[in-house]
RNA sequence: CGGGAUGUAGCGCAGUCCGGUUAGCGCACCUGCUUUGGGAGCAGGGGGUCCCAGGUUCGAAUCCUGGUAUCCCGACCA
């Protein structure tokens, strides 16, 4: 079969639809905008999960879970994250469905509409925060450190599998505190939290960074962000924490007594990775021969294919691999040995590459006579003939080369398209090309507005490590602190 | 919500302009034999409300009207 994957098209978003679906993870559902992620995609986002998950629970976290509707009056206390998201929620506005007095099927029952709407949650800031103002009435009562994995539903007008779906899944942490330096002090700690998460198990560099007001959460004095390129050029913003300040605190009444006896209102934060993430590996890592998954996440990282004619051989061959695989699971290794008759080697080749499966053994009778076996890798697509002998070592040390390799090749990507410009009209001439350019900028939002309208470049953050030499914004020649990241994104 | 395109077997498509045998092709699926170190070959077989509703006609996948869904480009947006 000719290879369907022919090139990294122009349209680079039919590419990763076909790549997608042909991998196994997703397909669209009947439902406008939502996906469907298949079994092994859902792996790999349990992987994701389970992390995090660790990670969260490391920094002193808990998990708990809050309802998916929000009374419509919810959300409308707090004015400016009414303003973010209230063109995008879906409404309930009954309870009930009847049959159909005129025909077949069934109708909504007028009699049973809502005193109150409820808002499918498009986050969870204001269910938590109305929830919160009863756990906490002294210092005594903090820090809340709450984590939740929930769903959340967002009417977006155009959709993108994975990157923006109108359901996605995420986890969002939502932190309460008795002081401001406190609550940046989580919010900052998340960010690299996130930051190490992508880079160190999802091999995908990041930029940790600030936000311009432009870009802000709904809500928040400040928001804090990783930003991703992909192999297109374009940026990902693949976590944010944002510090919230007092502000939800105010809407929803959330006070304390301090240690002097006197009533403050609770300091806050938010922060969460979504779904978007599976995008963020995919665009990140994957080539014309499917997924490419990091070692660290690949829900099966070593895979066996037998090669054999008759049962005698297959018989043998299984004794050896029994033996190996439990030794490599031993070793903290996630193998399978795939025996599956109906499906031939050259199939099982090409389908464990579709499904980036790191490394993969191949045994025939010609590797039992010479005490060997075949070994790809599916980064480089290499293959070399290598001794049974200390293959658990040679393959443990593989996998973490692997996870090093790509990591590296995405660092070297983004730094080859990452680049200084110093005037605006070169400015215009660059961003077309992709790729993060760093440029000075005079800090108003009014210039940002400007760039974005001509250009479709966005400010993806401020960032918070690197050169901080001042200059002067290329568009209004006003000064500015430091260069910041511009580009077009997702 | 504007502009454009497309809905025909599980997937990808041809047929539609110009109405007329039993709606066709590739992949996938099933059976048999031969195969198995990179998505096997040959032979046979199964599978269709042609997006939905109405209309025109002796006759509609094809023409007309309305609806609907998906995709792309905008606007919008973690």
């Amino acid at each position: 079969m000719a290879k369907e994957l022919t090139s990294r098209a122009e349209n680079y978003s039919q590419w990763y639809n076909d790549l997608v679906i042909k991998a196994d993870l997703a397909e669209n559902s009947a439902v406008r905008g939502c996906m469907v992620i298949k079994p092994y995609g859902y792996a790999i986002w349990e992987r994701m999960r389970d992390e995090l998950d660790r990670m969260f629970k490391e920094t002193g976290h808990v998990n708990a879970y809050f309802p998916l509707f929000i009374p419509k009056s919810f959300l409308s206390k707090e004015a400016d994250h009414v303003e973010g998201f209230a063109k995008e929620c879906a409404v309930v506005t009954h309870y009930r469905l009847k049959q159909n007095p005129d025909g077949p099927g069934v109708v909504v029952d007028p009699e049973a509409k809502l005193e109150e709407e409820l808002i499918v949650r498009p986050t969870s800031e204001t269910i938590i925060w109305s929830t919160y103002k009863n756990w906490i009435h002294s210092y005594r009562d903090l820090p809340i450190l709450c984590n939740q994995w929930a769903n959340v539903v967002r009417w977006e007008m155009r959709t993108r599998l994975f990157l923006r779906t109108a359901e996605f899944l995420w986890q969002e942490g939502h932190t309460a505190h008795a002081t401001e330096a406190e609550a940046v002090e989580e919010t900052v700690k998340m960010l690299h939290v996130y930051g190490d998460f992508a880079e160190k198990f999802l091999a995908i560099p990041v930029i940790r960074g600030v936000k311009s007001a432009n870009e802000r959460f709904a809500g928040a004095l400040e928001t804090y962000c990783i930003e991703a390129l992909m192999q297109d050029g374009k940026a990902l913003q693949a976590g944010t924490s944002h510090f919230l300040g007092q502000n939800f605190a105010k809407a929803f009444d959330v006070t304390f007594m301090n240690k002097e006896n006197k009533q403050e209102l609770v300091w806050a934060t938010s922060w969460g990775v979504s779904t978007r993430l599976m995008g963020a590996l995919i665009m990140t890592h994957s080539d014309d021969n499917g997924l490419v998954l990091p070692p660290t996440l690949a829900p099966i990282q070593v895979v066996i294919v037998p090669i054999y004619k008759t049962e005698e051989q297959l018989n043998a061959i299984r004794e050896k691999v029994d033996a190996l695989s439990a030794e490599l699971k031993a070793a903290g290794i996630r193998v399978k040995f795939d025996d599956d008759d109906t499906k031939k080697p050259g199939w099982k080749f090409a389908e464990y590459e579709l499904k980036g499966v790191p490394v993969r053994l191949a045994m025939g009778a010609r590797d039992l006579e010479n005490n060997t076996v075949e070994v790809a890798r599916r980064d480089t697509l290499t293959k070399e003939t290598v001794s049974f002998d200390g293959l658990v070592g040679y393959i443990q040390n593989l996998l973490t080369e692997v996870q090093n390799n790509i990591f590296q090749k995405a660092v070297d990507y983004r730094a080859s398209v990452t680049r200084e410009v110093n005037s605006y009209e070169e400015f215009k001439v660059e961003i077309e090309k992709g790729g993060f350019l760093l440029c000075h900028w005079d800090g108003t939002p009014e210039t940002e507005e400007l760039i974005k309208q001509e250009t479709k470049a966005t400010i993806r953050c401020i960032p918070l490590e690197g050169d901080k030499t001042p200059g002067v914004c290329v568009v209004t020649g006003k000064p500015s602190k430091q260069r910041v990241v511009f580009a077009r994104a997702y």
